[in-house]
DNA sequence: CGTTAATTTGAGACTCATCAAATTTTGTGG
DNA sequence: CCACAAAATTTGATGAGTCTCAAATTAACG
């Protein structure tokens, strides 16, 4: 992650810069070369709120590094983390379709950032329908892993739920060649997992023992390991296939 | 609900034909026009299941009459329902972005349906950008009622979340005009909500007793009544803005 | 009008939450 | 680089919310 390999704000500056797209979704790369996004990026720091619960929102934004959350404060202070914002992933559009945004997004370590104006995007339908198309295309991804949350919270144990969603972020880290073979560096607290997954911290902190004990994952300064992938996924019942979706080339090919 | 209406195959053949569009939501309608989507409607019958779990899924169905819902089944035979789709709504989009559809969805009541192949949707994106944004503009809304709904797993209490999920299929049906001033009909079994909330049956029907003698909510012979609205919202911390989005057109006029 | 589905009730157990406090780790200013 | 404050993790004890299982009752359906 980025606020490892870079302490001081300016070197960071200088390493994101240097390559802003290639490391990012296909999507995401051809987004903000069109739009230039390179040249309206901004970094912001770790836990920085960058979209507002209650506060109207006309921008996305592009995450071209780092990590942030989307969450929910209830009324009485509880926090629900609906999701993972990874590197490729826009920010933010679910939050400018209503006169106020329904969740909070701040991110988790440092991160460069791309605002992009929805009128600019929604643009978009009209000059690059095909780039839409992978937009919208894109963002169906990103409600399909809404919906297997959904699910490991709905009907899951908590064990269950933790296994899952370790897997799910080293999956999605994967993909985007921010995971090792077997391992992924991420500021994740037990308070997050407790938060994204309908749990106490207390419980978490148990049920993660459960699993370091049998040798299935550890969590340790940062670094998420997982020490026993088989059957990690075997008790989360994980399928990645979620997480593999088709090219659309699959269906304008046959085209009519 | 159609079921009540037009026991008859034949006769509700007739009902549903009669008007198609003028029912739906503005974007649903538009592609049933432009797509002439009256031709290749199709009736199903309650309980059918027309995306199946699995199984390769090229064509998303709007629906145009009738209720279904989207649930998974878990290897243990636990049932999670992920949401309910409603006349408007198109279902299947998640399900053709995978190999194999990552969900199930099945009608609850007598249905009206129109398939349409994705690489027609996706054509739409070449041909009717403006449509295609609205399209984009309201899968967003489905996702916002998805997290909403995993909010609700997540973070309250069974008599919140039933409370919870009774107001919005009430708001979402009187949208579209399906509900009456306090009561709306649907055929809601028990099970199913505790298939939607992540709880037991029996508790369900526990729950579901409280309300009932506190004068808030009544389901009965596939009615529901809600009592007392204020108080209902107020015990769900209902917010119903999530369900009333902007329109498009206040960002595509700023355009540039 | 029988059969299946849905609701209801009861008793008991278990997962997980709550609260409080101790401990460890992390971050920060001197 | 140490010392302190703040944050995060860990532990314990207790209790609540919800589940499971099983059976009875009622309603829906062909």
């Amino acid at each position: 992650m980025t606020s490892e390999s870079a302490p001081a704000p300016r070197r960071a500056k200088a390493i994101l810069y240097r390559e802003l797209t290639p490391c990012l979704p296909a999507v995401a790369a051809e987004v903000a070369t069109l739009l230039d996004l390179k040249a309206v990026s901004r970094l912001v720091r770790p836990g920085q709120e960058i979209i507002s619960e209650g506060k109207r929102c006309t921008s996305v934004f592009l995450i071209t590094e780092g990590i942030a959350i989307r969450y929910r404060i209830l009324r009485d202070g509880q926090r629900q983390i609906l999701n993972f914002l990874l590197p490729g992933d826009f920010a933010g559009v679910t939050a400018c379709r209503f006169d106020n945004a329904l969740c909070s997004i701040k991110t988790l370590t440092q991160a460069a950032i791309s605002p992009v104006p929805m009128a600019r995007l929604l643009g978009l339908f009209d000059t690059h329908p095909r780039l839409a198309a992978k937009l919208f295309w894109s963002f169906a991804s990103e409600t399909a892993i809404l919906g297997e949350h959904l699910i490991a919270i709905g009907r899951r144990s908590a064990p269950e739920r933790i296994a899952h969603l370790l897997l799910e972020l080293y999956n999605r880290l994967q993909l985007i060649g921010l995971a090792d073979e077997n391992s992924y560096r991420l500021p994740l607290t037990q308070e997050m997992i407790s938060d994204a997954l309908g749990l106490s911290i207390p419980y978490v902190n148990r049920v993660l023992q459960q699993l370091r004990h049998a040798g299935l994952v550890t969590i340790k300064d940062q670094l998420v390991v997982i020490d026993n992938m088989e059957e990690l996924a075997a008790l989360a019942d994980f399928e990645q296939s979620y997480l593999m979706p088709l090219s659309i080339a699959d269906f304008v090919t046959e085209h009519e």
